[in-house]
DNA sequence: CGTCTCCTTGAATTAGATCAATATGTGTGG
DNA sequence: CCACACATATTGATCTAATTCAAGGAGACG
């Protein structure tokens, strides 16, 4: 029987469904000792930093981290934003490539990648959905470089606020949980190009800026228009 | 025992020595009927395009291979090159994400997903090693998200000069199998740009252009200053 | 030798960055 | 409740790196 590294597999079709969530499979590692409870960050708090041995990955419970890269001169580029059910620290190597802090206050569940190890080599389905699972971040990933290589600061904006608006939504409102540095710095951008394209987006009734974080996405299609 | 998402495992060595190499255990494939031979590509021939059916995934046995995509307005954005070793066109979903083309004359083994699955299903070492190789993929994404995101002109093809040394050095010297534009297109750039670039590095004597796609990189220690 | 594609260089333009000032909260302590 | 400090956000005025537009040059090939 195959580990279905084939993903037309029905088996998967919830994870796939939901961009980013974690496989569902996890949740057995909590009953197994893998899991070592959970743990609670500030907003700003360091999870992990770049080079830290990486024996550990997390998954959301709640609140949104940001993994990101320092370069020399100060400037950061956050690599993602991981909200509720989300995995990230999962590493090929024995470091971490990036640090992970919390934009927000929240609740982790780390996972032993030992204990891990074992699981999925006893369980095809473990190792399948990571597979799976990582897959779609490698998607992610190389969306990503486009978007970033080729795109204007107003389809950065407005291909963000869909993103954020496809994981986090309530209606057409969605509440940011970064500030204008962290989304500018997740974009390739400056904070103050990030707020003159929202102050656009809202002149030209894109968007509905009810508070400083929280945007109202009046014109989806136009937004989307913008990266046809 | 473990099916090995552990990367520190020492069987791997090989493969993780390598960027971007393919597993070495794909080889074992071409005797059992999953492999179809080998085809062959002129220079800018297609492979396959974006949107068709992701059946089958390939090789590269010679040759560079580009995988990309297009913009409406035309514009191009390459994701990667592909040399000799590396596979490409593995996908999680049904269809193909991007397109592939030949930058150079080359020859590609083509192996089909179903025979690869079922392959993977009975033999952990390919699970394993397939799934090594996706976690490369998404770690060089990763550092091109940063690369697009926050470095300049200079400093992206500081890299690039460095990531085509690293793959197909011959001493301090590269022949480039992609044309100014190919370049242009992966780091986000434009041809112009690229131009000037290359030649300024050359007035600083970093580099030496013996012809248009032959480049002698003279000081490495400066290009990596570079992107300290 | 002419034609074609690829590459280089120059001049003008512009999107986004930088520098600088002001505004909008938000929590603290009087 | 107000006054203050402090972080975050907006807006304006320049500046600059990279793009765009335009013109040649260099090499390959019939």
């Amino acid at each position: 029987m195959s580990m279905s590294l084939s993903h037309g597999d029905h088996r998967f079709a919830a994870v796939q469904a939901g961009i980013g969530q974690a496989p569902w499979v996890l949740d057995a590692l909590s009953d197994q000792g893998v899991s070592g409870g959970s743990l609670h960050f500030e907003a700003d708090q360091e999870i992990y930093a770049e080079g830290d041995e990486a024996t550990t990955f997390y998954k959301v419970v709640s609140g949104v981290v940001r993994s990101c890269k320092f370069l020399s001169d100060g400037r950061r580029q956050i690599d993602a934003f991981y909200g509720e059910g989300e995995i990230f620290g999962f590493e090929a190597g024995s470091e971490h490539r990036l640090s992970a802090e919390a934009v927000s206050d929240c609740t982790v569940i780390p996972y032993r990648r030992r204990g891990f190890d074992t699981l999925a080599g006893r369980d095809e389905r473990v190792a399948g959905q990571m597979f799976s699972y990582v897959m779609r971040c490698l998607e992610r990933s190389q969306d990503r470089s486009l978007l970033l290589g080729r795109r204007s600061a107003s389809q950065k904006l407005a291909a963000f606020l869909l993103e954020m608006s496809g994981r986090r939504a309530c209606g057409n409102v969605i509440d940011l949980a970064m500030t204008r540095q962290d989304i500018a710095d997740y974009l390739g951008l400056t904070i103050e190009t990030v707020s003159r394209t929202l102050s656009q987006f809202e002149r030209e009734g894109l968007i509905s800026l009810t508070s400083a974080r929280r945007v109202c996405l009046c014109n989806m299609k136009g937004l989307r228009e913008l990266n046809a």
